[in-house]
DNA sequence: TCGTAACTTGACTCATCGGGTCAGCTTACC
DNA sequence: GGTAAGCTGACCCGATGAGTCAAGTTACGA
């Protein structure tokens, strides 16, 4: 711990209460409204001025990286390992597509990483590779197992997921039984005719 | 013809070239860029000063007016026509969502009429109505031959036709032979299990 | 070949939006 | 209580495109 934060000592004690405060604020807005809710706004749920995030955090960018692993990485992550733990080929991508889904549902933030609204950070940047890397592995196993039809690439998957984030983006969100219903629906288009539904 | 256009005889010579220009130029535009297009490229491919547009045709939505039949509702209304001419269903269905992805793929304006962004023009919500009814029509006798899944309504038709507008218009178009591949999964995703490919 | 009304247009205003900055005031801390 | 750290309101900025208007130009009838 000692050495982790060094510049965090340095500030004074309102200066750190207001960051904290910030970041609180921060979290609440972008998984609400997504990465690009105005400053303004989470300025004034952290009871601050617009300026003092920038003082903290240097701007939007900043603001950001100091809080995505809470507001998306983490639960990213965790759909991606938790996929990686199931044998079938079939189910792993069932899952894997609706655990992504739900999680664009839920988190406009995701939406916002995924179509890489901000290029300039890396962090963001680094999220989108790790998630593109456990699209292609998902695919390379469906394709050896023939869970899903063989002409199916990791591109369409990849537009799959962007074509939703644009449309929940931009558009207005449907209610959660209609988005599930759909769900079924695309993971039935995509399926390979062999495995309906595997072993077991 | 007498009294169709009683108005036009009482434009001046130019007027009347620069109307003609300026529709020419407008359909070009909103065929290449969809109706949002700033109005300002549409007069300079016209060759005249933005406020000759709004001297002839009163803003934007007189312009889109002027033009909307040929930009989109012709071809529309001849998918719509063509649809109903096709006896088995499920053919119907595959023929109706292939010719709307195809249309929505290359004419933009067509999403932006579906989309309403222009909800203060009566003649671009009429459209919009004529396609609700088509879909619904169409989803009405896919339920009474079992061509789609039961559970599978209008309004999932709808939503499918919506976000992939929305994914066209604020996303990057994907190669032509991609779409189409992805339009088959769709097709795929939403038949009924019962008319695999129905009876010939 | 005028007179004039119709027409065109460049240059303008307007409005929206949110990022980013800074002088000057306030406050924590030694 | 001195002082540097910190905060903030008020500002500027840039981008965008719709819509307007005074002043100049042109078609056309007489």
């Amino acid at each position: 711990m000692a050495g982790a934060a060094p510049s965090k000592s340095r500030l004074r004690a309102d200066a750190r209460r207001n960051s904290e405060q910030i970041r609180a604020a921060a979290i609440g807005a972008f998984q609400g409204q997504g990465l690009t809710v105005p400053l303004e706004e989470v300025a004034k749920a952290a009871g601050v001025s617009k300026a003092t995030i920038f003082n903290r955090f240097g701007g939007r960018i900043g603001l950001i990286e100091a809080v995505i692993e809470e507001v998306v990485a983490s639960e990213l992550f965790a759909v991606i390992d938790h996929t990686r733990t199931i044998d079938d080929v079939g189910e792993r991508i069932a899952y894997y597509l609706t655990a992504i889904r739900d999680l664009q549902y839920r988190q406009p933030a995701f939406n916002d990483v995924l179509l890489q609204t901000y290029p300039h950070s890396q962090q963001l940047m680094e999220i989108c590779r790790v998630g593109s890397e456990a699209n292609e592995e998902l695919i390379a196993a469906a394709r050896a197992s023939g869970a899903l039809r063989p002409e199916f690439t990791a591109a369409d998957l990849h537009a799959l997921v962007v074509d939703n984030a644009l449309a929940l983006k931009h558009g207005k969100r449907p209610p959660r039984d209609d988005y599930d219903r759909r769900t079924i629906y695309l993971l039935d288009g995509i399926r390979g005719r062999s495995s309906p539904s595997g072993e077991r």
